[in-house]
RNA sequence: GCCGCUGUGGUGAAAUGGUAAACACAGCAGACUUAAAAUCUGCUGGGAUAACAUCCCUUGUCGGUUCGAGUCCGACCAGCGGCACCA
């Protein structure tokens, strides 16, 4: 017996035909607005997967549980009546294919086709409804010619007063020097410490590294000043926090975001300096040559201050530090500098530090105070030094038990709780002008105080820091940057893109300059410039693909003006009145701009969503990488007029990890990895989609189970033997005689119409697991009936197509064979959602519910337009309840009809 | 340490405050078969009992609100995830 007769339906010999005939009649094509097909009627809907980095791995089972979501919605809608927007593309640039290209010799472009060639296969073996022409390639010129062109913008604008991102050209205008230029820009050099993986050969951003170590491959990561690109993601932070709010983000991620933005209210506040404690403090004030400015959160705290600590890297500790000191400190800053990220942190634990000698003027009172260098004060956040209040906060606590430091209380804390370390809100005490001030009054009042005496003001901090954008290695953009006189400047769009050069050896250095460096021709831009040598990140590419996609052969623009304002807006403008110019301001929330189509359904001129996306699916893995990058150049290109929406992602859900069979993390090592392919060898493409929407809640961490899936594939030969018989010798399927042209009876009715009604509404929540048992149930009932109604079961697969596609349309050309009028002519994928009628839905009779105390004790069917008076006198007559009722009189009765009486007694 | 999420059968899970465990997996029994596979049918939370009748218990623990709580509120416990010397 051959092995595709023992399979319980041929699916091996339908899924290829059909995926060949998408195809082949390009059955997921999407028209954009002017293209001959396009349909103004009707709305959009962009469903948006995260798109793969191309891995010589070819996909794992994760892959398709997040891409068959977004299928299946895709194609609901499409049946629903929108214009679906549903591409793929590859985010290709990035580490792996490097390393493997070092390893083995072959150029990254030839194994980046090959990835993708392989990748595309297996996409196109799950029936995936991709409009293919849509398909982008980050590592494609026609793309990153784009990519460049997006970093120029940024190169060239800065924010202004309100937080906008506006063209560097007005700072221009106004006659700013090009130091003064250059410091404002978006894109920016800075000289600062930064995430160096030698082990990579490359910088990192903060987001990169992940305890001390870099996410990619898990190498030490070590801090060191070198001269990198920047971007000022910081100038949005604020926005970045306020602007989740529009959005329908899991919780947990909106919650993520805020968290690593980090936003903390406060004060700074400024101490003079004086070099010894020998001076009486009238005099220390006059001669004081240095200050420090502080950054606190607890102003009110100030009176607690008894010491001062500032980050061991400051540049002012050379200045203020005492001679006798310079030894000590020499040597404790030789051994910060020495600690890798990890190490620093791993050492937490144990305070350490160094007092330089030098005192602060606490002014409040006068009081001088030693001002310590310690690690525990970082030089990134803040002002990079912090007064110490170790009543008060636990880290000053235990630096000052440690070194022997006076501790002096200024908030009391409720009755019962110790003050020493006390760190929540009080009341404050010997804070003379403060003191009875609970703690929120308190940091109003010092905050006037210290703001009227010119000592400080409040401020607002957050631990988000600008965006380490340059990389020194092989395989990414080039900036389009050249450098000519120790200045640098953005090269003619014109001469985008520009291609990395061709290199035989792109090993990295093993030093920090980037491997470009060694194709000299390339870098030699004229006689007196070269070219900029570090390439962007694996992140450039993946903050603006969404935007690509709307338009993705465009070669004019990065996206066309009428594609993009259509997929992220849905509306649809008047082509006379859009401009190309760079100032042209499409968007700025202003709605003016925004026109909606006569055609348009109502609904959809209710309030503008910000986000342009209306569902994006993909891992938890991109909460503050990819998101937050993508959120932060949509705004600038929003600001810039060149997007219509504040916001990229309008709604977002992150699918649950699949774990292995034993529950673990699928990996190489454990040896649990689930390879898609062969379940698709095995069962086919519809039954692994099947049951990766069956295995759970979409969004929960699940484990894989080969049984589960042998359960929807069993489920899905039984629809199949619905309309199919096999001869029991032949092995030959064919068109099953208890299909007849006949009404479906009250009970299928009823079973087809909730199938209807529950998969629609479970799809638009994404609960696939529930839609796939409702099914599960009708396909049940169609199996007990000695008699299939024909175009039941039509309507029945058309509800199946979005999950099994393949099954779906092949069931329906073979009944088509036979029943040509029940059958659906052309695609499912271009029919129309079967509509459920309500009526089909209601019994005769439904079980009413008695309960006695609220505890069950009988069931009785009654028809469905019996009364409350009716239902509650046949539970008071039922013997059951009366029994349990004991002769006592009803206190209650609570009917609810068609459900339930309760009698309290 | 801080923040968040999740706790329901042997397993994955379901349940607008209204019959807990739908659907599926695994298991058991039966039908078909020379036999196996496949398929179909039935049973399958725990306990009491001669009983397939019947009763009691059961959604991490303890308490509360309610006629009625897996669902709402409070406290706690456990697991997972994130952040972590961020002043």
């Amino acid at each position: 017996m051959s092995e595709q007769q023992r399979k319980a339906f041929p699916f091996s010999e339908f899924e290829p035909k059909w995926q060949d005939e998408w195809e082949a009649k390009k059955a997921f094509h999407t028209p954009n607005p002017g293209d001959a097909d396009f349909d103004a009627t009707k709305p959009k809907y962009f469903v948006l997967d995260m798109f793969p980095y191309p891995s010589g791995a070819g996909l794992h089972v994760g892959h398709p549980e997040g891409y068959t979501a977004t299928d299946i919605i895709g194609r609901f809608k499409k049946m629903s009546g929108f214009n679906v927007l549903h591409p793929m593309g590859w985010d290709a640039f990035g580490l792996p294919a490097e390393q493997y290209a070092i390893k083995t010799g072959q150029h990254p472009r030839i194994t980046t086709e090959q990835n993708i060639e392989g990748f595309r296969g297996q996409l196109k073996r799950l029936g995936f409804a991709y409009d293919w022409d849509r398909e982008v390639n980050t590592t494609d010129p026609g793309y990153f010619k784009w990519t460049q062109w997006i970093f120029l913008k940024l190169y060239n604008a800065y924010v202004n007063e309100e937080g906008k991102a506006r063209p560097i050209s007005e700072l221009e205008a106004q006659g700013l020097s090009r130091a003064e230029i250059d410091s404002r820009r978006l894109a920016y050099i800075s000289e600062a410490p930064v995430n160096w993986c030698p082990e990579l050969g490359t910088v990192l951003a903060n987001e990169e590294v992940v305890d001390g170590k870099s996410e990619v491959g898990g190498f030490a990561v070590e801090r060191r000043p070198m001269r990198q690109w920047m971007l000022r993601i910081t100038a949005f932070a604020q926005r970045l926090i306020d602007e989740l709010d529009g959005l329908d983000w899991p919780e947990s991620i909106r919650l993520l975001q805020r968290n690593w933005i980090g936003r903390s209210e406060g004060a700074h506040v400024t101490f003079k300096v004086v070099q010894s404690s020998g001076l009486p403090s009238e005099a220390a004030e006059t001669a004081a040559p240095h200050s420090i400015t502080v950054f606190t959160t607890r102003p009110d705290t100030l009176f607690g201050a008894t010491y001062m600590v500032i980050a061991p890297e400051h540049s002012l500790v050379d200045q203020i530090a005492a001679p006798e000191q310079a030894a000590a400190i020499a040597a404790y800053r030789r051994v910060v500098g020495s600690k890798s990220d990890l190490e620093r942190t791993e050492l937490a634990k144990e305070k350490t530090g160094v007092f330089t000698g030098a005192y602060a003027i606490n002014p409040v009172n006068n009081e001088q105070i030693p001002i310590w260098i310690a690690d525990y004060v970082m030089m990134g956040y803040g002002t990079g030094a912090i007064m110490a209040v170790p009543a008060h906060d636990t880290r000053d606590f235990e630096f000052a038990t440690k070194f022997d430091l006076p501790v002096k209380q200024v908030v009391q804390p409720p009755a019962g709780k110790d003050w020493q370390g006390y760190t929540d809100d009080g009341i404050a005490i010997h804070s003379g002008f403060l003191d009875g001030l609970p703690t929120a009054e308190a940091k109003k009042k010092i905050a006037a105080w210290l703001e009227e005496k010119g000592l400080g003001k409040g401020t607002t901090n957050f631990k988000l820091r600008d965006w380490l954008f340059s990389r020194q290695r092989y395989w990414g953009e080039p900036f389009p940057i050249v450098w000519e006189d120790g200045h640098h400047h953005g090269i003619p769009e014109s001469e985008l893109p520009l291609l990395p050069p061709t290199l035989e050896d792109f090993r990295p250095t093993g030093t920090p300059e980037p491997p470009l460096s060694k194709a000299t021709d390339w870098v030699r831009y004229s006689d007196t410039a070269t070219r900029e040598l570090n390439t962007m990140p694996q992140w450039a590419g993946s903050c603006w693909y969404y935007l690509r996609y709307c338009d993705a052969q465009n070669s004019d623009r990065f996206v066309g003006i009428e594609a993009e304002r259509y997929w992220m807006t849905g509306s649809l403008g008047d082509n006379q009145t859009i401009g190309q110019s760079d100032n042209q301001t499409i968007g700025q929330g202003d709605n003016q701009t925004v026109s909606l189509s006569p055609h348009l359904p109502v609904s959809l001129s209710s309030p503008p969503k910000p986000g342009g996306v209306d569902l994006y699916v993909g891992g938890t893995e991109h909460a503050v990488l990819h998101l937050l990058y993508a959120r932060f150049w949509h705004k600038v290109l929003f600001d810039l007029g060149y997007v219509s929406t504040p916001e990229p992602f309008q709604r977002l859900v992150n699918q649950g990890l699949i774990m292995g069979e034993d529950g673990q993390k699928m990996s190489k090592s454990r040896g649990n990895v689930v390879n898609p392919d062969d379940v698709v060898k095995e069962y086919g493409a519809d039954a692994l989609r099947l049951y990766e929407m069956f295995m759970g809640p979409l969004e929960q961490v699940k484990p894989w189970s080969m049984k589960g899936v042998e359960g929807v594939y069993r489920f899905l030969a039984r629809v199949w033997r619905l309309v199919m018989v096999q001869h029991e010798e032949s092995g030959v399927w064919s068109l099953s005689p208890a299909l007849q042209d006949v009404p479906a009876n009250k009970q299928l009715t009823k079973a087809l119409h909730e199938t209807i009604k529950k998969c629609g509404e479970d799809i638009e929540k994404l609960s696939f697991n529930t839609a796939i048992s409702q099914m599960m149930v009708c396909t049940n009932a169609f199996t007990g009936a000695e008699v299939k109604p024909a175009s039941a079961i039509v309507t029945f697969l058309k509800v199946l197509s979005p999950f099994a596609p393949h099954l779906a349309e092949e069931l329906n050309t073979r009944i088509a064979s036979q029943f040509p009028d029940l059958a659906v002519k052309g695609f499912l994928s271009d029919t129309v959602w079967p509509t459920y009628d309500p009526a089909a839905l209601i019994e005769d009779e439904v079980e009413v519910v008695f309960q006695v105390n609220g505890k069950l004790r009988d069931k009785v069917r009654v028809p469905i337009a019996a009364s409350k008076e009716e239902i509650q006198a046949l539970a008071l007559a039922s013997t059951r309840v009366q029994e349990f009722m004991e002769g006592k009189p009803a206190k209650k009765v609570i009917v609810v009809p068609g459900k339930l009486v309760n009698i309290v007694v």
